[in-house]
DNA sequence: ATCGTAACGCTACAACATGTAACACATCGG
DNA sequence: CCGATGTGTTACATGTTGTAGCGTTACGAT
């Protein structure tokens, strides 16, 4: 029985994500550009950077639009939104679907610091004062 | 150029999942009883079981003790720990290593929702009692 | 001591994922 | 019409995961 799981919820690879945060942080690029600059820390070949990205598209992280016959790829969603969902993925899968399950982890493995819980704190104010 | 990324990063597959869930929620068990607990949703030969225990048990989720002849293995970390860890991961490699954006994304996102949050005030109120 | 059986590791294989690329086809500008 | 540019197709090596056959070893009953 093969992986069941729905790609945009399995870990990228390592190229996919080089390329994925060059798109993130570059806006909308072609192909070229995102070989150039992968380019300093590995060659590749520009079919190898054409394949990797239609593979992105076909798994929903990208889409394509036509400047002129140039293929310019950009993210279908921004980072922190792909970043949320493998995390409610991985609620799912290890806490039970219980958020707080997963919070309580955090601090207690001291992810979830002093700090951290403070700008909860005045996230969860504001959260109030917006929305009743 | 092979995917670097540790084990312990990756995604298990879906046999393994469910004999790691099994093993979180009875504690430490034999092959045999894994087995027997798969059979309802899938029959599987022991050899079977007895390899996904030792993959797992090479990449660090699982130990085994001896009973008589018998292995017992048992998760080396909880559940939470382990989805932390992941949680981690994705923070680092989405987030640049940064938790308020994530957690950020998570109310954007309606992943934290009111109760969460007012869970987690009440955890920040805890936290500062016992801390200082 | 012997033999079946229980428990184990080793080896293998198919399917899929990912990195990598060669090549062939289309098209735009000159 | 030709070369440069941009794209899709196909392929292959390596690694992961699900699945299992077999061979080996040791324990208990005869």
């Amino acid at each position: 029985m093969p992986n069941t799981q729905d790609a945009r919820f399995r870990n990228l690879g390592e190229l996919e994500q080089a390329i994925m945060e060059f798109v993130w942080s570059k806006g909308p690029s072609s192909a070229e550009a995102c070989r150039e600059a992968l380019a300093p820390r590995r060659i590749l070949k520009d079919s190898t950077v054409r394949t990797v990205l239609r593979r992105l598209e076909r798994k929903g992280f990208l889409t394509h639009t036509l400047n002129g016959r140039t293929y310019i790829y950009g993210a279908v969603e921004p980072r922190q939104n792909v970043a949320v969902r493998a995390v409610r993925h991985i609620i799912d899968r290890f806490c039970g679907g219980s958020v707080e399950q997963l919070l309580t982890g955090m601090v207690d493995n001291r992810v979830l610091g002093r700090k951290e819980l403070e700008l909860l704190e005045r996230k969860i104010a504001q959260s109030k004062e917006r929305k009743g």
